[in-house]
DNA sequence: GTCTATACCGCGATAGAC
DNA sequence: GTCTATCGCGGTATAGAC
C-alpha cells in the first residue's frame, strides 16, 4: 500500500483488512487472553476466514507481536505530552496521571492486555515488556526522589509509591468485568469513571501535597 | 477416606492423590491461565497420566472449580480472625490489611488466579465471584462510613479507598513477573516484602488518621 | 486477497485391561 | 487407582484454485 491511500484512509476513518485484524485481535485477546482467543474468533470478527487472515500474518504468535507494537506505539505517543509538559509540582504529577487515566478510559481493552502480559510474564510476546517500560518507569522514581529531597513532596518511598499508583490505576481498567459485580454500576460509565479520577487525584495530592 | 486417614495426613503433611492434584491445579492455573493449562501439564506434575487424574475429577471445569472452593474456604477461615477482631480505629484497619497481606504473600498463587478470574469475569467458573466476596465488601464500605461519619477517619468516598487499596494489594502479588523486570528485586523476597507491606500500612495511616 | 481443502497435532474425555 | 488405547473435536498452519 503506498503512502498516498495510508493516509487517505486515516483521515477518513477506512481501514484496510490488515489493520481490521489488528483491531478485532486486540479486543479478543484483551477479553479472552492469547490462550483462549483462537485465530477463528478473530477472523469471524473481521468478516473473513482464518485461512485468509493467515496470509496477512503467518502466524499467531506474530499477530500478537504487532498487537502490542502498536499498543505500546499509541502509548509512549500519548504520555509524550504530558511528560515533556513544564508544570511544576503537584500539577506535573496531575497532568501525567490524568493522561494515565484519560488514556485507559479510552483504551480500556489495552490495560487488559498488558495485565495479562504482566500475568504471564512475557510467555507469548517476543519482547520483554518491563524491559521497555523500564526507562519511563526509572524516570519517575528519580522525580520523586528530587522533588522529596527538594521538599515540594512529602517523603514517601518512590517506588513503592508508583507501585500503589500503577495498581490503583490499573486494576480498576483491567477487572471491570469483576468489578461491574461489586460496585452498583459499569465502571466504565462516565459518572462512574469521574468519580475514580477524582478520588485518584486527591488521593495523591493528599499523599505528596506537603 | 475416613476421618483418621484425613487427620494423620494433614498433620505429617502427607497427600492424597486427590489433594495433590487440586494442589499442581492450583499452581499451573494460577501461572499459565485456564486456557493455557492442559489436563496434560497438572497430571506430569502430580506424576500420573492424564486419564488417572480424570478418575479423580470428571472434568476440567470440576477440577477448575473444586481449586476456586478450596481457595475461597482458606481465604474466608484466614481473615474471619481479622474482622471479628475488637480493635477499635485504625489498628482494626491495620490487623484486616495486614492479614490480607500476609495472606497473599503467603499465597501468591491464589492472588494470580482470583485476579484472571477478575479479567474472565468468571467465564470458567460456575460460581459468581463477585456475588461471593459482595457481602464482605458491603460489610467494608459500611464500617468505612460509619467510621467516617464518627469522625474517627477522615472522609473519603468509601468505595474509591477500597478500589485503591484492592489495587494496591493485589497487584503487586499477582504481577510478580512483570514487576520483578521494573525492580531490580524478586517481589517476593523477604525485605522487598517488608517494604510494600510497611509503604501500604503508612500510606493508608496517613490517608485515614485525622 | 479470499476462498476451499487438507494436513497435522494436542486437547478433553471415554472404555476397558490390570 | 493407574494404566494403554482410542475417539472426536478444534486448533494452527499450508497448498492451490479463483
Amino acid at each position: 500500500m503506498d503512502m498516498l491511500t495510508r493516509m487517505v484512509e486515516h483521515v477518513g476513518e477506512s481501514h484496510s483488512t490488515r489493520d481490521q485484524i489488528v483491531l478485532e485481535a486486540t479486543q479478543c485477546f484483551a477479553d479472552q487472553g492469547y490462550d483462549g482467543t483462537s485465530l477463528n474468533d478473530i477472523a469471524a470478527a473481521v468478516g473473513i476466514r482464518r485461512q485468509s487472515l493467515l496470509h496477512h500474518f503467518p502466524s499467531k504468535e506474530l499477530l500478537y507481536g504487532e498487537v502490542f507494537e502498536r499498543l505500546l506505539s499509541v502509548w509512549f505517543e500519548r504520555l509524550a505530552g504530558a511528560i515533556s509538559s513544564d508544570a511544576q509540582g503537584f500539577d506535573k504529577v496531575e497532568q501525567v496521571l490524568g493522561a494515565g487515566f484519560d488514556f485507559f478510559a479510552d483504551h480500556p481493552e489495552y490495560v487488559r492486555l498488558v495485565r495479562r502480559e504482566a500475568l504471564d510474564g512475557g510467555a507469548h510476546l517476543g519482547i520483554d515488556l518491563a524491559a521497555v517500560l523500564r526507562p519511563m518507569w526509572d524516570r519517575a522514581v528519580a522525580y520523586f526522589r528530587r522533588e522529596m529531597d527538594a521538599g515540594t513532596f512529602r517523603r514517601h518511598d518512590p517506588e513503592q509509591l508508583l507501585l500503589t499508583g500503577y495498581g490503583a490505576l490499573l486494576s480498576y481498567f483491567s477487572d471491570t468485568p469483576f468489578l461491574g459485580g461489586l460496585l452498583d454500576q459499569d465502571p466504565l460509565d462516565p459518572s462512574a469513571l469521574g468519580r475514580r479520577r477524582t478520588h485518584i487525584t486527591n488521593f495523591y495530592r493528599m499523599a505528596l501535597t506537603p
